[in-house]
DNA sequence: GTTAAAATTTAGCCTGGGCTAACAACCGAG
DNA sequence: CTCGGTTGTTAGCCCAGGCTAAATTTTAAC
């Protein structure tokens, strides 16, 4: 079991804020939270860009996320470890399966959330960059409601 | 000039995805954009301790963020140093004047993520969880359109 | 077939946030 | 006044994600 909790994070646990009415609320994204993150936003981008252009390269990544290709590198490195990319010295970077399954949960779930931004007015280059921020942290039930919404919108219309 | 860009932070900028059509989004939450979360929950929490026991002590936020003191006191030294709070050795914590600030518009936008959440639906101990997860990534024209949402939703009744 | 440019990797350093272990201060018993 | 518990601090380590500089490999151009 290299590969964290990615397993958990295509199928949400979100660990419950207790019962009472307010015991220890945020226990901060925990820790490496924001490893998943960053390897969700890879994976994504990789997906993309391997439907875009045939293929993803570091380099392609260093430019979109705006961060040097040796970040990259390492970040890839850690992917790899973590069994989400296959990656051969001077080759394309390629998913594995694993790798395929949460870049194509996070294309989804980033989806509804832009969509859901959308939906409720914000306008499209903000919700784009909101979108980015936001989609690592709603849970599955905020999800099914911005859904809901989505279809609400299309359904009542412009209002 | 001491404390990076938490004045930004009172007054969003939120860098524009640009203009085209799918040039270099995800910029990623720049780097230490996620120093500038911890600082925003940190100023938070020590605002509420304060409000509700009359003072914060770091082992209140070990206790609250379910982390080590260490960490609570390199995390204050740091905050310290960037003139958010005020420390003495073993003396409890006070808030700037920008930690004041930066605390009450994070409480704010706290607030509305969270009531927006509630508004849409969410259950309220998952809307806890997905506020904190959620707040520091949504920009001021997102954070319009939730208050508008909540508007709506307290006019429209429960729909 | 060199050679130059582009893509990668390696080495080394920094910050932020996390930890444990060990030590220091402060407070409230006793 | 000492002892114990809570609270803080220091030292030292780890990982993730940044970076620059330098070496390396590929690739494409001549």
């Amino acid at each position: 079991m290299v590969w964290r909790q990615h397993e958990a994070l295509l199928n949400r646990p979100l660990c419950m804020t207790s019962s009472g009415s307010k015991p220890a609320r945020r226990f901060r994204r925990t820790r490496s939270d924001h490893a998943n993150e960053t390897a969700e936003d890879y994976v994504e981008a990789i997906a993309e860009q391997i439907d875009e252009k045939g293929e993803c390269r570091g380099a392609d990544l260093a430019r979109e996320f705006g961060v040097s290709h040796v970040t990259v590198t390492k970040t890839i490195a850690r992917l790899q470890a973590d069994g989400l990319v296959d990656t051969a010295p001077y080759a394309p970077l390629t998913l594995t399966r694993k790798g395929k399954a949460l870049a194509e949960a996070s294309r989804k779930r980033h989806e509804v959330v832009l969509r859901f931004l959308l939906a409720i007015g914000v306008s499209p280059a903000v919700a784009e960059v909101d979108a980015e921020g936001i989609e690592h942290h709603v849970s599955d039930e905020t999800l099914r409601c911005f859904n809901q919404m989505i279809a609400e919108a299309q359904k009542g219309g412009s209002e």
